[in-house]
RNA sequence: GCUGGGGUAGUGAAGCGGUCAAACACAUCAGACUGUAAAUCUGCCGGCAUAUGCCUUCGGGGGUUCGAAUCCCUCCCCCAGCACCA
């Protein structure tokens, strides 16, 4: 297939000043996307992006992240005491290693290359950089933006200038890489489009050259439709620290039927075929879940590796699909352990509590009482003392394990 | 800098001296029904406690009062308008 056309098949087109689409499939070209190192690890939402972007390279463009250590450092303008300064680069730095190891993992062995506007801005002088690119945005326009016209006005929540001027320097950073890298075209967000043009009109007010924005399509829950990618915990990462294997196998296999399909597309690397054929076995049978199985299968093994994605399959099965319990053997009882919570209390409300199932003494108390926590496959209405490894569930999806394992 | 409006639970938003752990809505969580789905109905929804009980909250600090989220002072932050500068 195409690029052009796995694109469109995929949902991936959105919104892009290229004249034809097509033209990605004859011109190869070298791009880059920005990325905010505010956090140390991608959310669903980037992970879209970054699974574009695969198919970008494999279809021969070449690609560079740019990971925003300028930006980031003045991304929390609240912080203004001084002697703070020097932490958040030293997370940032920390955040940046965690990113671009995960968009290594995401990418398989398809190469690309890493840059810092850091390294850039680190020297750039206030004057010279009003002198040559500030003149060159106007006012109007800069007001005119989506993102700056919702957070000035009634209700709004304020704009600091350290954070309106972001759009100067994501402008400036595709001057600077169109200069220095040859870079062409910029991938972003859709909701990145504003600044994004901003560096195309540069390149073409001072460097007489002509560049492209691509801008991914936001990944829609149809059912909510809200930005997917949230659920109860709150954002849904890439980074185990943050969401479990457990939990994103989880997440993944939860999606609903309206939505297996984009997501399927958009997320995992299954031919045309290959989903086609899944999707309607799946309507043939929708409570057999087949899609989502495999969804939640393929998207594990890519982002967490073939091993922990057969663990928590096998997991699940144990717990959802009848497996039993008790003939677990003390090796994968252990395994178990790695990706649900788990305990060595034997008290059972405490043990809620310390595996995060409650937040609270009165909360798993009410849960108790409202049948919601059940051992081994009993309902329980008390608080009681296990004796040995107990396998506790709330609600319908959610476990920890009570083991003397140590 | 001036003037006016505002900062209340995860979010939005009532309350405007006692009856406020704080209406209402949404979100979350749980129960029923199901396919670990959706929709619907029900309950919970600051902490501790079996509890009619106690404790801690209404931007920060201080004060008035028997009593404050509610009044006063002060500081911080947001919004709007005006002025100033350019």
């Amino acid at each position: 297939m195409k690029l052009s056309e796995e694109l469109q098949w995929r949902g991936f087109v959105h919104q892009t000043t290229l004249g034809n689409i097509a033209e990605l499939d004859t011109e190869p070209r070298t791009f880059y996307w920005g990325v905010d190192p505010s956090a140390d690890s991608m959310q669903v939402g980037n992970f879209a992006i970054a699974m574009m972007i695969r198919h970008f390279i494999s279809h021969g463009h070449k690609a560079v992240l740019l990971v925003g250590g300028a930006t980031g450092m003045i991304g929390d303008p609240g912080g203004k005491d001084e002697e703070r300064q020097l932490k958040p680069i030293e997370e940032i730095e920390k955040n940046k290693a965690g990113i671009v190891a995960q968009y290594k993992r995401v990418f398989g062995d398809l190469p690309f290359t890493v840059v810092d506007n850091y390294e850039w801005f680190k020297d750039i002088s206030y004057l010279n950089f009003l002198r040559d690119v500030g003149k060159h945005f106007s006012m109007t326009q800069l007001l005119d933006r989506d993102f700056v016209q919702s957070r000035i006005g009634e209700g709004g929540s304020g704009i600091s200038y350290a954070e309106f001027s972001y759009s100067l320097i994501q402008g400036y950073d595709f001057l600077h890489l169109f200069r220095t890298h040859g870079v062409t075209l910029q991938v972003c967000g859709s909701d990145q489009w504003g600044n994004s043009i901003s560096g195309v009109d540069l390149i073409r007010k001072i460097e007489g050259g002509e560049a492209h924005i691509w801008s991914a399509p936001l990944v829609i829950n149809k059912v909510t439709g809200k930005k997917f990618g949230k659920t109860e915990g709150g954002a849904v990462w890439l980074d185990e620290q943050k969401t479990s294997v457990f939990s994103f196998y989880q997440f993944w296999l939860n999606v609903d039927d309206a939505g297996v399909a984009d997501y399927l597309k958009i997320y995992t690397l299954l031919t045309k075929g290959e989903i086609e054929a899944l999707l309607s076995e799946s309507q043939a049978a929708p409570h057999k879940r087949i899609a989502q199985k495999r969804l939640a299968f393929e998207i594990t093994k890519l982002v967490h590796g073939q091993a922990r994605a057969l663990a928590v399959q096998k997991i699940t099965d144990v717990l959802f699909d009848g497996g039993s319990f008790d003939s677990m053997t003390t090796s994968e009882l252990q395994e178990l352990s790695k990706e649900i919570p788990s305990t060595s209390e034997s008290r059972l409300i405490p043990a809620l509590v310390a595996t995060g199932l409650a937040t609270s003494n009165g909360e798993a108390r009410r849960l108790l009482q409202s049948g919601a926590i059940s051992i081994n496959g009993q309902k329980l209405v008390e608080d009681m003392t296990v004796s040995g490894p107990t396998l506790v569930k709330k609600g319908k999806n959610t476990f920890c394990l009570i083991s003397f394992l140590g």
